[in-house]
DNA sequence: CTATTGCGGACATATAGCATCCGGATTAAA
DNA sequence: TTTAATCCGGATGCTATATGTCCGCAATAG
């Protein structure tokens, strides 16, 4: 059971997104290049997420991508809903109902107990992950940074901006 | 980010060996047949399960596998981690460290922000499931099960003890 | 008009999951 | 002692998913 790298990707994108002042936005390029990620596949991560409206993409020239709601507003499931999908990764598929020992009349309306059980783990992991925002994760990242990493951030955002 | 349905068959497989009577357990054959599964698969699962120490094995004829601990001191997580593997679902590659804005001597003893979330989250997940014990699920499904289907599985069973 | 950028699909490759089979070892029972 | 049942580990093949690239199209700023 692993989740997709694409999640890890988007994420940090998102930090960074978060760090910017409100309402401005970078391209997949300056966004895939900034954690040294293939920009192709990266490009195709984010478009997964302006579908799932946590960004708003912005096209042509000067263009790209910004956070679609305040980073308050984004949680870390918003993202894994939006890369990986909101299946369940525990996909019952009954085989209770199989096998020499199911009578005819076989009352399944109740859900199989194995199945209930990894429902409830699965929606204490969700919890968990939409108790983090990006604001949180952007705030503590910047509290950890030192002054001359604020400074290098800062000259390549501009950069990236001009 | 899926679950291996091997997980599902070996939870059904072991909730199946909790009814039974203490020490007494079911080839891998008759485990597969009772949800009407892929044997030879089967077979390899219950391998891994009886290597973690979940199951123990009884080679020869008359063999087969039954539990290596009392139900109530095996639990869904137990299963998870003998067929999945312990490690987590969100493996932090680190990327952070990546690009052109990390500084030379960048602090990173610290985790990531985004790694520890869910870290975190996968510990309540695992919490959970490690809260669900066989001798629950066990319990629950013969208090579900009708007359008839009692009937039913303690002559299956013991044409399969014969 | 041109350069930049996102969008969606087609495509290629790599990895993991699913499933089977076989030879060897072990053991109960005929 | 022979036979049948059973587990064990490895080899193998197939399929689905994940990873990653590329292209043509549409939109937009300069």
């Amino acid at each position: 059971m692993k989740m997709s790298e694409g999640v890890e990707w988007t994420a940090h994108a998102c930090v960074l997104l978060a760090a910017l002042p409100k309402g401005v936005g970078l391209p997949a390029n300056a966004l895939a290049e900034f954690h040294a990620l293939a920009p192709a596949y990266m490009a195709k991560h984010m478009q997964a997420l302006a579908r799932a409206g946590v960004v708003e993409s912005v096209r042509g020239a000067g263009g790209g991508y910004r956070l679609a709601r305040a980073p308050r507003d984004i949680s870390l499931w918003d993202i894994v809903e939006a890369i990986e999908g909101g299946e369940p990764a525990f996909r019952c598929v009954e085989i209770r109902q199989q096998g020499p020992c199911v009578t005819p009349q076989g009352d399944f309306r109740k859900p199989c107990e194995i199945h209930a059980a990894f429902a409830r783990a699965e929606n204490a992991w969700r919890i968990e992950l939409k108790s983090v925002s990006l604001a949180d994760m952007a705030a503590e990242v910047a509290r950890k940074a030192t002054p001359q990493k604020r400074a290098l951030l800062t000259q390549w955002i501009t950069g990236k901006l001009a």
